[in-house]
DNA sequence: TGATAAACTGCAATCGATATGTAAACGGTT
DNA sequence: AACCGTTTACATATCGATTGCAGTTTATCA
């Protein structure tokens, strides 16, 4: 590996030049002219981890999501990626892949110098965040630290969600879920299960582990063909929920109506077309990223905190035929 | 931010001793009790950044992706992830989006000491992976440099593609791809194409930007329905093209059959379950971990690449119905 | 008991880059 | 010739941790 000595003992001059060449500051003519000419010709490359560790600064963001496999956060993270972009960051991916342990250690791998900042939206780890001492900002869930957070109305998207099966005219209602209930999913299922009983309709709530693609959710398909109407608390549920339902030969919507939550992309490829509650994935990431970026600058953000606004969108699922 | 001598000053000892507490090496009992202690009080955790900075490896690894929003890198970094994890390193994913800049910049800072090592499926800067003097390695794709890598038998994969088309009685066929072609698209496109001649079937080949998810695809609705056999050069081209098809009143299979490249999850799921050949996915991604392992500890590995097999899955959009 | 090895600990150099303080050289003024 | 502000460049300390070397203490064995 070549370093800033090599080049500059080729250049002829002292290190600090040519740390000050590639930083602004004042360099002559001349001396600039062999700097270029030995950076040139070693292919020298500054290392950014000597850098990060002196400037105390990387401008790298880290983004910290729960899986990988569910297109929501690639969605997100797409978003995320062009906005650090915009603004001369570059964005790293963690997967934490639901293990507090890695997602321990890919906070304190962050923190420690790899990132300026770090957008979450996983929320095992609440106490952690609070003593790394760089910028944090929570998307789709809420840490319990005082980090900000931006966040869907997911407990409107809930009620939104009951309103459009309903409508559909059903009242055999199943909430599917997950056994680690993130603060999304149990404000949507709080809005569901509040607006089915101010309606007087009696609803069930069923969680299968989403480990091994929601495997589990297979010996279930008896059950799920009781009902009329199935709120999946996310679009990738509902979407195995209605593979499952087809393959025991229920039909949908005519024997089963079924909404996701997220709008991802596939809800709208899919056959029959997956009704949702739409997330503003693109703001989402766009609100997170100026939020710390406001924060890398020195902004002290407490208590500042977005709360998106979801639409309904109906599509084949849930209506009729 | 607390750093080792904090933790050596408040357990009364020097800051080797608290490197080696961290590192293994020899502790006394009473010393590793005053260090764990301090360490507990002030919350030290070591910095990665100094840390890497010194041992000159970071036990990370890089893996850098064209596109986090086709599922099937996501489904790559999951097994690449796990691999890793197994042997104690952390994945960071890095997304270049289909740009060369981002592309350089990430392998960049992924040298200069952020990652002991990267697995790249992206091909647009061969060149630059030569001169970075870490250990790479290639899946999916070839660089044109000297860097192992992992892939799957595309062309084997292509002529499957048409044999399926073919025993499902097609005649009128199309390859879909993108038109900035990838060893791994060329590759699937030869077999297909050279397997058609060899059968005497004429076959068209069309080029959709896969930017704003193949959005000419929707322009091409017409042209589409007038094949009877189509081969999407990878799963979400054939689930964006039999979402076309549907839209535009053509049935599949029954007009048209599709067939796809990954076998993503989704392509199980989808209806019509979707037919595919299948790349082993996992099993690339344990191979080029496996690859980048032995580099990392110091193997020098060239010319040493893997050829995986592939496998029709001939699902419904292919058998009739 | 004395010799020798093993266990333990600290000092200081090092990783590669940045930043501060200092100083030389510039043409021009007094 | 002393002084000016400005530009240019170097020496050196620093970031936070690791590591070789050396020195001290404790354990082991003849």
């Amino acid at each position: 590996m070549t370093t800033i000595h090599d080049v500059a003992q080729r250049a002829g001059v002292s290190g600090a030049t040519v740390s000050r060449f590639f930083n602004g500051g004042y360099v002559g003519a001349p001396t600039r002219a062999a700097i270029e000419k030995a950076v040139q010709e070693l292919g020298y490359v500054p290392n950014s981890v000597a850098r990060a560790l002196s400037k105390k600064s990387s401008h790298v963001v880290g983004l910290v999501v729960p899986s990988i496999t569910n297109p929501f956060f690639p969605e997100l993270a797409h978003t995320v990626e062009e906005e650090c972009t915009k603004r001369g960051f570059r964005l790293i991916l963690c997967n934490a892949a639901g293990s507090a342990d890695k997602e321990t250690s890919f906070i304190e791998t962050l923190a420690a110098g790899f990132a300026d900042g770090i957008i979450t939206s996983t929320g095992n780890c609440g106490q952690e965040y609070d003593r790394i001492g760089i910028p944090v900002v929570s998307v789709d869930r809420e840490l319990g630290s005082g980090a900000p957070h931006v966040t869907s109305d997911n407990y409107s998207g809930g009620r939104m969600a009951f309103g459009c099966l309903q409508r559909a005219g059903r009242n055999r209602l199943l909430f599917l879920g997950v056994p680690e209930e993130s603060t999304s999913q149990r404000r949507r299922r709080e809005g569901f299960l509040d607006e089915a009983q101010r309606a007087g309709v009696e609803t069930d709530v069923l969680t299968v582990n989403e480990e091994n693609e929601y495997a589990g959710l297979w010996e279930q398909t008896d059950r799920l063909a009781s009902y009329d109407g199935i709120f999946a608390w996310n679009d990738i549920a509902a979407v195995e929920v209605i593979r499952a339902l087809h393959q025991s030969g229920k039909r949908v919507p005519a024997d089963v109506a079924v909404i996701g939550f997220d709008d991802i992309h596939i809800s709208r490829l899919f056959i029959p077309s997956i009704s949702t509650v739409a997330q503003r994935i693109s703001e989402m990431g766009r609100a997170a990223t100026e939020l710390l970026m406001r924060m890398i600058a020195g902004e002290r953000l407490v208590g500042v905190d977005y709360l998106l606004g979801v639409e309904l969108i109906e599509r084949e699922t849930t209506t009729g035929s």
